[in-house]
DNA sequence: AAGCAGCA
DNA sequence: TGCTGCTT
């Protein structure tokens, strides 16, 4: 293994990689059964099993901070205090991960008061004087300084993410230096927040670069102050000591006593019992293969090769159902390549019957687009690939020609429109929409793994390439690799090899047949699956119906409005000049917070934000206008500030020109408690509080003959509240059509309902609007201006009015803790990992979950219903009228005028009748020229 | 609270 | 990346 011309020495920054590996995995952790998190103990494990695998290095040693460091703390006490906080699940790793090591047969290296950066730093230059390349194994960008001709930085490649090799051209290009020496200089400069490297005060990124260019270094830079100009010499001259300090902290101390002692680093055979041992503790299942893999592939023997960061042949795709037991292993080793897995194309029109008569016969398929665009209406079709087995699957290229296209399409459309096969996908709405743009309608029965494990999983993520390194331990070839990162220099894919294009498109069909075989079981073992194949499923096509037609747009409306609020922005900007007496950018909360509390000194103890400036949000500022006439134009500046950028001027940039409307994404998949998310642009939050806002509404208007109709479900969650929690005197005044927060305040206050105050019912209203929200006592006191114990005693009483709503709120939690999920009233669960953790601010999080995710979730159970069957009754009625937008409570419709009445009533109907209640559902129904007059 | 988005 | 602000 140690020939003598391949002397490649890993040095890994353990705790640099752990750190990473954790936060890599932060959204969705890794629990144990028994509740720990070993997020940390995976991450690292796996990106240094994956280094093994890849790299094959020769000798390989992983360094740890040992102890306390002195070194530099004699220089500067705060230097690296950011790093003290380390979450528990790291320091829970430390003990692991050297178990893990040792069972490998890797060195654990650190030297007593050095940090780990100054050991690496010292053996790099060691082994490189023994003839060595040595690679860095961290994400650290400090170890730049280090690089020469043969000691590099490899950067592990994150989730996905190809890795990175950093030699003397990559740093000089990425710092614009001449020297990786001079990294020290640069970081000097401009500090360093993660370890607390102060820099030179008004020095950032950009100017430390401009400096190195024109000093070369931060001594030179220092001896010619007299060059530089204003405020940026004064403060220059006066952070000189601390650049020097921020010097000697940035320098990597290459003269630790520790031995470079080689022949303890070469790289063996761990041993796998041991290892097996500590992974089955803590309930690794599939990494214990790939370790397995990682030492018997074939061994490669130069390094130039191995670290190109080629791609493996979609041939290579390993199915470790093979791996089950070591011995079947041992005796298919390296044979195991192409016999598994078969990707074949088919691009003869022969073949392509062949194919689709087949997919007909079977229960369930896998299909994939590839296209040249991300956007569905201007995508084209390049191939499609399919899948029904583990391991197997089918590449039609679709020809770009419309002639030929569509033959191939008409050959493939009996499998798209079977109504027997279930057409599985992972995010099908993409593929349905592009393919719906090429003339076929892809028919349920469905299955999207996207979606499926969003019920599953409803706090994760849920893109493929991550699902399938999570539940498949597999990386698939990623797209940026072969066309390119976003951007200009993006290549399409139709431009690829075909084998290149069969590999990569079958690869993505094969992992998700295989996520939907491991999905399927998972679902009906969490009672999962009527939800998903009644409600999930169907919506789907619903909503892929209303992003397809989209919404029309008053451009000329919005044109002139952008014109208007200009001219007012520009007024109100000269007004806050001159009342301020200073010139500055109105847009930048960090020059007005210094403008307002550093020149006019508003507020002496004025709040900061956690990154150290003043906080200028819209609250503070309110309760500022007495104090200065300034404050009023500028908070009138932000809110059209906001409303220009955020919806006048963006709105018709979304404006699709092909047919004049705008098409909004509905993301079925992103809000964890069931609800839907809309992006590019998000339509769910236009305007309506203020009454130029309001206008913004105006804009979304109905085409020619038609109206808007908009049906909004009146307070559902209060009423699910009281449905669900079986909360009498509630569900009595939901009967009696009364207005629940002023019936609420009545109680809270003890006062009739008809002397209930404006006052006490805006305090009742936003009680409410809490407990939906699930915001707790804190939260109250900070919207109502109440004090805490104010805010407090109110939510006792609140309690005392509704006391079967407190008992089952109690209820909600206690659950939580036995199951571990709460659910909805179509069974939508939401897990809550939180809710036994000895944190109370965490657990507080998890307790107000608990009560707001059946309830929210609830409400967004029932409008995905309605959605699906009003979409069914208008089809079969024939009716014209088309679903353009669900705002959480709301649906918006265009209908043509001689069906407005048809459709309002059909609207309202199964909108109120969804759902089999105590408590009536009501809803508010109005139809108008444009989305303001329907509301 | 939790979505999305604009801006510096 | 952090801050701010719009909706429900």
């Amino acid at each position: 293994m140690s020939e003598n011309n391949d002397k490649r020495l890993f040095l890994v920054d353990a705790y640099a990689m752990i750190f990473r590996g954790y936060y890599a995995l932060i959204r969705s952790p890794r629990i144990t059964s028994s509740g720990m998190d070993t997020s940390a103990i995976f991450g690292f494990t796996n990106s240094l099993i994956e280094l093994i695998r890849r790299q094959k290095p020769t000798q390989l040693a992983v360094v740890f901070d040992v102890g306390k460091t002195n070194v530099r703390t004699e220089d500067f006490a705060d230097y690296k205090a950011n790093r003290s906080d380390t979450p528990e699940a790291i320091q829970l790793a430390i003990p692991y991960i050297h178990r893990i090591l040792q069972a490998m047969h890797i060195p654990i290296l650190g030297v007593e008061g050095y940090e780990a950066d100054d050991v690496i730093g010292t053996i790099a230059c060691k082994a490189e004087k023994q003839g060595y390349t040595v690679y860095m194994v961290t994400p650290d960008k400090d170890f730049a300084q280090l690089v020469t001709p043969n000691i590099k930085i490899y950067k592990p490649g994150l989730k996905g993410a190809e890795f990175e090799i950093l030699g003397v051209e990559e740093v000089q290009a990425k710092y614009g230096i001449k020297d990786p020496k001079q990294v020290i200089d640069f970081l000097a400069m401009m500090g360093d927040a993660v370890d607390n490297i102060p820099g030179l005060e008004g020095v950032g990124e950009k100017t430390a670069t401009k400096f190195l260019q024109q000093y070369g270094s931060l001594e030179n830079l220092l001896e010619h102050t007299h060059e530089l100009k204003g405020k940026l010499k004064e403060k220059v001259e006066n952070s000189a000591e601390r650049g020097r300090m921020s010097k000697r902290l940035a320098t990597i101390i290459c003269d630790v006593p520790v031995d470079f002692e080689h022949e303890k680093y070469d790289l063996e055979t761990p041993d796998f019992e041991q290892v097996r041992q500590v992974f089955d503790e803590i309930e690794f299942r599939r990494l214990y293969e790939t370790l397995y893999r990682a030492f018997s592939e074939d061994k490669v023997s130069t390094g130039a090769e191995v670290l190109e960061p080629a791609k493996e042949g979609a041939t290579q795709l390993d199915l470790f159902s093979s791996f089950d037991d070591l011995e079947q292993a041992t005796s298919q080793k390296a044979s195991l390549d192409s016999s598994q897995t078969l990707y074949q194309l088919i691009d003869n029109s022969t073949a392509v019957k062949a194919l689709v008569k087949t997919l007909l016969e079977k229960d369930s398929v896998c299909f994939d687009t590839e296209t040249t665009s991300l956007n569905e209406l201007e995508a084209q079709l390049v191939g499609i690939s399919f899948s029904y087995r583990k391991g197997l699957a089918y590449y039609v290229p679709i020809p770009t020609k419309l002639e030929q296209r569509s033959q191939t399409l008409e050959l493939l459309r009996p499998f798209f429109e079977s109504t027997k096969v279930e057409k599985v996908a992972h995010n099908l709405k993409y593929d349905y929409k592009v393919l719906y743009m090429h003339g076929v309608q892809v028919q349920e029965p469905y299955f999207d793994t996207m979606i499926a494990h969003y019920l599953l999983n409803p706090d994760g993520r849920h893109g493929m390439d991550y699902l399938a390194q999570m539940h498949l331990n597999y990386e698939p070839i990623s797209l940026e690799s072969l066309i390119g990162k976003k951007g200009k220099g993006q290549g399409l894919f139709n431009e690829l090899p075909l084998e290149t294009q069969r590999d990569y498109s079958c690869e993505d069909a094969d992992i998700t047949f295989q996520l939907y075989e491991l999905f399927r079981p998972e679902l009906e073992k969490s009672e999962l699956l009527t939800l998903f194949k009644e409600v999930e499923m169907p919506l789907l096509q619903v909503l892929a119906g209303m992003e397809l037609r989209g919404v029309q747009l008053d451009r000329g409306w919005l044109e002139k409005e952008s014109k208007d609020l200009e001219s007012d922005l520009k007024a109100l900007e000269e007004k806050v000049f001159s009342l301020s007496g200073e010139t500055f950018n109105l847009n930048s909360p960090k020059q007005l917070g210094d403008i307002l509390f550093e020149r006019l000194g508003l507020d002496p103890k004025a709040k900061k934000t956690k990154s150290g400036q003043y906080a200028t949000s819209e609250d503070i500022l309110q309760k500022l206008s007495a104090a200065h006439p300034v404050i009023e134009p500028i908070l009138e500046y932000r809110t059209y500030q906001k409303l220009k950028s955020t919806y006048v001027d963006a709105l018709p940039l979304q404006i699709d020109a092909h047919d004049s409307r705008v098409h909004t994404n509905f993301s079925q998949t992103t809000a964890a408690t069931g609800r839907l998310s809309s992006l590019n642009p998000n339509l769910q939050n236009i305007p309506i509080r203020t009454l130029r806002g309001q206008q913004i509404r105006g804009a979304f208007v109905a085409s020619r003959g038609h109206r808007i109709i908009s049906a909004d479900y009146s307070q559902i969650e209060l009423r699910l509240i009281a449905e669900i929690a079986k909360e009498q005197s509630m569900i009595e005044a939901f009967l009696k059509g009364e207005d629940i927060h002023a019936s609420t305040a009545s109680k809270l206050f003890n006062v009739p309902l008809q002397e209930v105050s404006k006052l006490q019912r805006s305090q009742a209203k936003t009680v409410n609007f809490g407990i939906i929200y699930g915001q707790g006592a804190f939260g109250l006191s900070q919207q109502t201006g109440l004090s805490r114990s104010e805010a407090k005693s109110m939510i006792d009483a609140y309690f005392a009015t509704y006391p079967n709503l407190k008992s089952w709120m109690a209820n909600q939690v206690e659950e939580a803790r036995q199951k571990g999920y709460v659910q909805t009233l179509l069974g939508r669960r939401r897990y809550l990992k939180d809710i036994n953790s000895r944190n109370f601010v965490v657990r507080g999080h998890a307790e107000r979950n608990a009560v707001n995710a059946p309830i929210q979730g609830s409400a967004a159970d029932l409008i995905k219903m309605a959605m699906i069957r009003i979409d069914r009754l208008f089809n079969e009625k024939n009716l014209k009228t088309e679903m353009l937008l669900q705002v959480h409570d709301e649906l918006v419709f265009e209908s043509p005028l001689d069906e407005i009445e048809t459709a309002s009533l059909l609207i309202k109907t199964q909108m109120e009748e969804v759902y089999e209640t105590k408590v009536p559902l009501l809803v508010e129904v109005g139809v108008g020229k444009n989305w303001l007059e329907a509301h």
